[in-house]
DNA sequence: ACCGTATCCGAAACCGGTTTCGGAGCGCAA
DNA sequence: TTGCGCTCCGAAACCGGTTTCGGATACGGT
């Protein structure tokens, strides 16, 4: 309780040697005889020295320590997979003893000005931001700032920075494929706001995956939503009102499929058979949803770790321009895909003339 | 870019003024002259001066952050929680510009040794554990090294620290209470490892309850597996395999009853109307589930705040006895629970006896 | 005996702030 | 004019480490 901590002082004079000899023990400096190297550093152990960071960090220069931006909307839908980045990140950082950072930007100072306080008050050495805006003020900022960073996810023009993303795009012309294979050929799209890069994307990917499939890109089926479930039903709602409404949704979340779900019910309609609905991360919950809730899989485990990896190497004086990691989504097969209905686009129509 | 970051010293020089003079300008000290003052804060807003955290808080004595560590078990199904709770910690932090880290125990050096590690190193000013054992050693090793701490539940003893809860006991019996006005007569437990103090806790709620509703508490009622879906899975399994099967199940997470949900339905029964399920947690995800789960949730919005401004107290000095806050959990009724059916016990007998 | 060269450690500056202490300059009363 | 007190700022110590520099001792060779 009442020891305060042993500090180098208190160590160097317990050995009857100064601080500096101490701390060069300490640090396998070579001008240390190994005689006096091993008798401070039991002693050191035996008096459970621990150098204080703050010290250290101030005479070495360097804060060893690396933030994580936590994305601003933590609503009661959480974002499940934060805690799986952290995991990896933290591991990254374990290795070196460096510390771990979270930051929510102060809504009450903006999120530019607490992310330049943060740097300018040298806490950190490197930053982690999170699904970027198409034209994001934070990589401006950064790098103007000259401070390293690594972007989990890109922005429009992306070459001068490092980012590890996956290919959104890319994965949803692989639904769309798979969806057309299933003959599918109305098809609507339940996107998130397209000032987020990751929704211009999937968007992008969905417009590629029809005209690959010759399918006609038709404005009403793209339906814009904020990415929770309730978005998502409202969407899928719309859609499924339509004159012609589709016979499958893409949605950019998992979320927003499981919204999507409940208007298909709502509607007795059955996903998988009445409507296909492919999700988008691979939530491990939509597992059991209702149905089992068909997706395209990211591999979430490893991006907190590669994330902290890059943004090390960078902080290293490695170039950030080389890092541009992009995984790959795979399809994930549930029970929300299925051929297209013979009765296609009547049975909503007939379901709802029955009912008062 | 290139420009160092003004210090002290450089904003002094500017000024024609010594860094004692500027210091005190800056923090308000009454022997400077209003007019200097004022000079000093506006050259140091114009020159963008951010003082060095990491000498401050050397100089000050105190590290200026708490540390959150992280529940080990990040595995797929990961603690959506875990963004929310750091959401509100960050919040109460923010409001002092104080510092929140996260970190896990480094597996290669033990959990002990690394929190003994990150407080004697003078990092960090307080720490919130989470998810205590049922006799956690980490609480004893913060009480010997005399570092503020709170605890995001409780332990067995829980009378000469801080700690943050919700009643999972108090929980159990309302949900006991709820099957049996729905006339359920044999009940499952579906729980987590009993090390886990809030697994002994939400046994002990589901005994009184039976007890308080005078059923009998049979032994082979309680089954105990990780809290995983699977592990629920391979729980609820056992019990509907039992001679007598129970009619109703309560499980220890909300998760674990996702898993009973899939026994269930590989077993041809109908939640909410053969078996009732009853969860905890209050997942937001559990609305989408098959049928939407009905659970016991808890207010997870505030935890994080709350753990914050407590630990914030006990640092300035409060007594850490005084801080013990029981939140109670509500009955959020959707989908899977129902009065027991008729035919109860036999239903999946007979269903088992005409398959293959 | 003398010089040169390693080997090993102590002295002191430094990182960038905070805080105590003392003293210069001033006004005012005796 | 001397003396007293008040306002305002500079000088310097300190927080706890790291790192440069120089010097003392021992050792080898001639």
């Amino acid at each position: 309780m009442g020891e305060k901590s042993v500090n180098l002082k208190a160590l160097a004079a317990h050995l009857d040697l100064t601080v500096s000899t101490v701390s060069r023990a300490l640090n396998d400096y070579s001008d240390i005889s190994p005689a006096t190297r091993e008798r401070v550093k039991l002693a050191a152990d035996q008096l459970g020295y621990r150098p204080n960071q703050n010290a250290r960090r101030l005479s070495i220069g360097t804060p060893e320590t690396v933030c994580y931006l936590m994305p601003r909307q933590i609503g009661p839908n959480a974002q499940p997979f934060v805690a799986q980045l952290l995991a990896g990140l933290g591991e990254a950082l374990n290795e070196r003893n460096w510390d771990l950072l979270v930051s929510q930007a102060d809504a009450s100072v903006g999120d530019l000005a607490s992310i330049e306080r943060l740097v300018r008050s040298g806490r950190i050495a490197g930053l982690v931001i999170s699904r970027p805006l198409k034209n994001d003020p934070r990589v401006n900022l950064m790098q103007s700032l000259g401070c390293p960073f690594v972007v989990h996810g890109r922005t429009e023009k992306c070459d001068d920075y490092a980012w590890y993303d996956v290919d959104g795009e890319d994965a949803f012309v692989t639904a769309i494929n798979h969806l057309a294979r299933l003959g599918h050929r109305r098809i609507g799209f339940i996107g998130a706001p397209l000032q987020y890069q990751f929704a211009q994307e999937r968007l992008d990917g969905y417009i590629r995956g029809l005209t690959h499939n010759g399918l006609a890109h038709e404005t009403e089926l793209v339906q814009i939503a904020e990415f929770t479930d309730e978005g998502g039903t409202a969407a899928a709602g719309i859609l499924m009102d339509l004159l012609q409404p589709p016979t499958a949704l893409v949605c950019v979340t998992d979320m927003m499929a499981l919204g999507a779900l409940e208007a298909l019910h709502a509607r007795k309609l059955t996903p998988g058979k009445d409507v296909s609905v492919i999700g988008y991360d691979g939530l491990h919950f939509g597992k059991h949803a209702n149905p089992p809730l068909t997706t395209m899989a990211q591999p979430q485990a490893h991006a907190g770790r590669r994330l902290g990896d890059i943004l090390l190497s960078i902080i290293d004086g490695a170039d950030p321009t080389k890092f541009h990691e992009l995984q790959r989504a795979h399809l994930v097969q549930r029970s929300t895909d299925g051929p297209v209905s013979s009765n296609a686009g009547q049975a909503n129509v007939s379901e709802r003339e029955d009912s008062p």
